[in-house]
Order: C-alpha cells, then structure tokens, then sequence
DNA sequence: CTGAAAGCGCTTACAG
DNA sequence: CTGAAAGCGCTTACAG
C-alpha cells in the first residue's frame, strides 16, 4: 500500500505539501505541485478515505432510503441523484427500507455508518428517529412529504396533478368519478385527494364519501379497491388511482368483471412508470418526474454541504404534466 | 462526539476494553461488558468507521455496478444483495453506470473508496480496468459474464433458457423463428442465440444466418429489429426477443404493421420483467431471478470476506423458468 | 510557499 | 481477564 509518505518521498517534499496537492485546501507553486502529481500517478496513490475521515470528517456517502425499490419510480430518483453526486465524487448508498423491520432502523444504522447526509421518504417514520435524524445535525432532505419538525422538502405538487387529471375526466364527460388511494395516512395521499376533491367542487359535482377508498400503492391494492367500487349497484364512471401501480390493478379488475376500459369506467394513474405506456388499454396519467426529483434533492444537500445554505427550510415543489392515453 | 475513551471513564474500565466489548474480538468477563454496555447505551456512543477502518482495514460497504437502473431487473439484484447484507450491517452502493462516462472510471472511484469487495456486470469494460480490480485483490463477483481472468461468477443458465422457449415455440407449430438479439459482443446476448439454435437443431430445424438479428437491450432495439425480420418477403412467424425490453418493442412493431400476435408472428421474451405480464398480449418469457441473483453474489463475496473460501473460483448457475403467456 | 509535529478515534500486539 | 502504549494514514494549526 502507497501512502502519503512514499508520495512525499519520491516527490522530495514534505507530507504537508502533498496533502495539500491533494486536498487542494491550500495554494501550492506550480512546479511543486508538478512534482507531487506525477509522483502520485507514478506510484498510483490514492488516499485512504478512512484516515482522511478520522481528520477530515466528512464520509464523502449519501444515504437515499426508499419504501421500496420495486416501484420503479425510485430507482429512478436514485439515478437522479447519482447524476449530480457522481462529478462531486460522493457516494451513495441506496436502503430499500422494506427489507428491513422498518426504516428506523435503517436510519440508526446509516447514521452509525456517519454518512453526510440523507434523503428519505419519512412515510410512517416514528418521532422516536426524526428526533435521531434531528440530533445528528446532518443535512436532510425529504422526499414528499414536508418533514414534522420542518426542514428541506422535495415534492411534486400533489394536488395540481391529481386536480388536473380529475378535471381532464369532467371534461370528457364523466360525472361520477371515484378516487382509489393508497394509504391514507400518507401525505401524498391526502394531497391527491384534495386535488380531486378541489376539481369536482370546481365543476360543480358533489364529492361523495363513499367514492372514496384506500387501500395499498400496490396493483394489488388496486384490485381490491376497484373490487370495492365496481360492485355496488351504482358503480363509478371513473377511478382515479392514486398512482401507476393501483391503476394496473382497476384493470385487472375491469377485465375480470368484463368491463371495457374508457367505456363503461374511464381509469387514470400517477407517475408514469413504464408499464402505464405498455398496459392495455395505455393508462392516462401524471408524469411525475423521478429523476428531476432525485437531482433536486442532491442539490439541496450539497448546498448546505458546501455551507452556502444555513437556517431556512427550503421547498422545491416540481411540476407533472398530463399525459393523455387511452384509458380515459 | 462521544468517544472511546468517554465510554470507558463511564464504566470505569480501559479503553482497550470497550473496544473488546464492540468488537467481539476478545472475551471480556460478563460483569465488566454488562457495565461497558450500559455506558454505551447510556452516553448513545457509536465507533467512528473512519477510525475502526484505520485500524481495522475495512469499510463495511460493497459496491454493485450495473448496466443502468431502468431496466427493472437490476434495481431487484440490488434488493436481493442488501437482503444479504443488512443483517451483516454492510453498507450497499449501488452505481449506474449508463451515467459515467463508462463503468471504467466507476469502478476506480470505488476502489478509491476502499470499498471491502465488489459486484459488477462486466460488460464492455476494458482489460484495464479488470486489471485495476485483480490488482486492487478485493472480492469481486463478475454478473452474467465469467470474468476473463477466471472468478466468481453468477449467472441464470442463458443457454438452456433459450432453449426452453424456442422449444416451445417449436412445440406450438413454428418453423420459421427468427433470433432478436441485444448487443452482440456481450454473453447472454451469445448463450441465449446458442440455446436458440441448439432447439432448432434438436427439432431438425435449419438454422438461417438471416434470421438472426442484433440492436440495443431496448425497446427502440426492438423496434428497429423487428422491422428488419418483419419488412421481409418471407417474414419469420416467430421472434425470440433476447430481453423482454427488446420484446416490447417487437410487439409495438406488429401493432405498427397491423400484424396480429400470437397469430400472424408469434413473440417472446426474457427475464420477466413486471411489464411482460402487462403489455397486450401478455408476453411469454423466461423468469430470470433477479433478487436470488443478488442474494447469491452477496453470499458469495461474503463466505471470502469470511476467509471461509479461497482460491477456487466459484460459479452459481441459477435455473430459469418458462413463463407461458399469451404471445406464442 | 513549505515543513515538523500533534492528534483525529480507534485496534492490537505486548505485558501482566 | 484487563490495561498502557504504539500507531493506522491522514489533516491542520503553528511556525518560519
């Protein structure tokens, strides 16, 4: 193993110099540094990152902590933060947090592991590791839902998307619309829910309690619920899943009561996951930007890594558009 | 930043002691680690990794490099690694490597990061940087391609899988079944076109150079191939897609054609991916194991790190499985 | 612009 | 079974 000593040897300078040259933290004479860069490249140094932590103490590793990976959705916004950590040479690392007991105790081992910041869906998070979170005063970052104790915050806005694509349904024609969500505790949820409700009240059209059920973000829950609601008496015209995944299962379920999808139920999703496009019939839908999402939220990190953010809680709320296929 | 050293003054033992007791690397009688314990959870103190790994000489994290996240196969060979890794308490880094340069420069910045061990699909990357990986003389698990040096390798049995399919197609009445590869230079692309033609001989069928076809592992390499076997006088009435991505694509040429499936051309697929099971009609594919994947290649890399294997070079064949839908 | 020296928080021989 | 001390490979005041 080369270390700093063997470079500062071979390049006749001390070992200051060369981790100065390497740290780039402190001017250096151009034929010094000369000197030390091509003893590096000649001897193929490359600093040990736990000593430079020990001093240093920084991890250069971001943490993404998803519900899940198996919604393609955030592989996505990891791929987004990849796009800005990766020039800045930062590590990230990625917990699927459904593999283990539960997210606390992927924050507790992530915060252990001392990365220097972390991004994190706080869906069903108890207080207990927020307040963790809060005590070891890293830069955090949440994704969709605005953090309890207040604090950077990335989000699509909810509402607008779920407004629009219920309004899109109003304006084709269909008056009796129901809504399918996921877990109603969840804030993106609810926010959809009022967006759907802001649209029927804008039009006029009652908003009916009983049009509304949750039940998982999963296409399993999605069949379930499109159980629900299609076998009443007076059965919707139209559903609007709560996202992409709930809206496969309404088909399921559609096809296996023989109904045809737009005629007899109009049925939308949220995210545009690839399979919206492949479905039959093709699913309307919001797009929902994942991997804009993922660089926003790299981005607020790295700010106040760099200290030029201190104090303010920021929020960066992106757009979705409506993507109009034939399903509705 | 509680330390050592807080720890031991708490209990009133030496530092050395503590670290016993976190390590498990030397027996401490049962009274003193009950005291040692009890400061720690009392003062909350965690070992600092940079300093354990000064020492010690490991990180705890271990690297997966894959070909790109969209495609929805490798985000659950990550969830089966970390299903591996979590109860070991090692940290997973995930890297997309579509978004370097090229995986080259990935896999050096991560060895740059002293990561313990590594997991790569070696397509396309140079001599140069295996050579980086031989040298660096970390656990490495080569996915899908054994590793030109000789290695561990994991991998689904491509040769047989193919087989399968076309067999089943074979089975179901075509003679005329055209291969629709992804990148030619890389393995699975080469085992799943001799399992193809090995069926083909099996059933003393002609293997036709012109039926064989190579684009991109995507859609749109799915779509360009497809009008290549498709726009022909004499059109094949089958297509081995090497990919589901690929088989998509191939579906969305037919519909562009007005060319009915399974009836006019019949199409498969491979690996399974969620989409299969949606698009219309639903694709026959073979399963490909993605999370046993991940789980397999995290075991392997764990029993070196273990000492428990040296040496010999292992490889994990898992089987696939014939997924008969509505395509063929 | 550069160097000598202290020390980051641990682990690990070494000694008892 | 336990402790005192050296040292892992860096960074950073401090001094010049």
């Amino acid at each position: 193993m080369v270390g700093i000593r063997d470079v500062a040897e071979a390049a006749g300078v001390s070992v200051s110099t060369v981790s100065q040259v390497v740290t780039g933290r402190r001017p250096v004479a151009a034929a010094t540094r000369a000197r030390v860069e091509a003893a590096i490249t000649r001897l193929g140094y490359r600093a040990h990152p736990g000593a430079s932590q020990l001093r240093g103490g920084r991890t250069g590793t971001i943490a993404l902590i998803v519900p899940t990976l198996e919604n393609p959705f955030y592989p996505l916004v990891a791929v987004g933060m990849q796009d800005v950590l990766v020039p800045r040479n930062i590590l990230l690392t990625v917990t699927d947090a459904s593999g283990m007991d539960r997210s606390a105790s992927a924050i507790h081992r992530l915060l252990s592991r001392r990365v220097d910041a972390m991004v994190a869906a706080p869906f069903g998070l108890p207080e207990s590791s927020l307040a963790e979170l809060h005590d070891a005063g890293i830069p955090f970052v949440s994704l969709g839902k605005a953090p309890p104790g207040g604090g950077d915050f990335v989000h699509t806005d909810d509402v607008s998307g779920a407004r629009e694509v219920t309004t899109h349904l109003i304006e084709r024609g269909r008056r009796r619309i129901a809504f399918l969500g996921g877990e109603e505790s969840v804030v993106p949820t609810q926010q959809r829910l009022e967006g759907y409700q802001a649209a029927l009240r804008a039009a006029g059209l009652p908003v009916r309690g009983d049009d509304v059920v949750f039940e998982e973000y999963t296409r399993e829950g999605g069949r379930k619920g499109a159980a629900t609601l299609l076998d009443r008496d007076d059965r919707p015209d139209a559903i609007v899943a709560a996202n992409d995944l709930i809206a496969l299962g309404v088909l399921d379920a559609t096809r296996a009561r023989g109904l045809r999808v737009p005629d007899d139920v109009a049925v939308t999703g949220y995210d545009d996951i690839e399979a919206a496009s492949l479905v039959s019939p093709p699913l309307t839908t919001i797009e929902n930007p994942a991997r804009e999402i993922g660089r926003a939220c790299a981005r607020l990190l790295l700010e106040r890594l760099d200290g030029m953010v201190t104090d303010v809680a920021r929020t960066v709320a992106l757009s979705t558009r409506l993507i109009v296929r034939d399903s509705s």
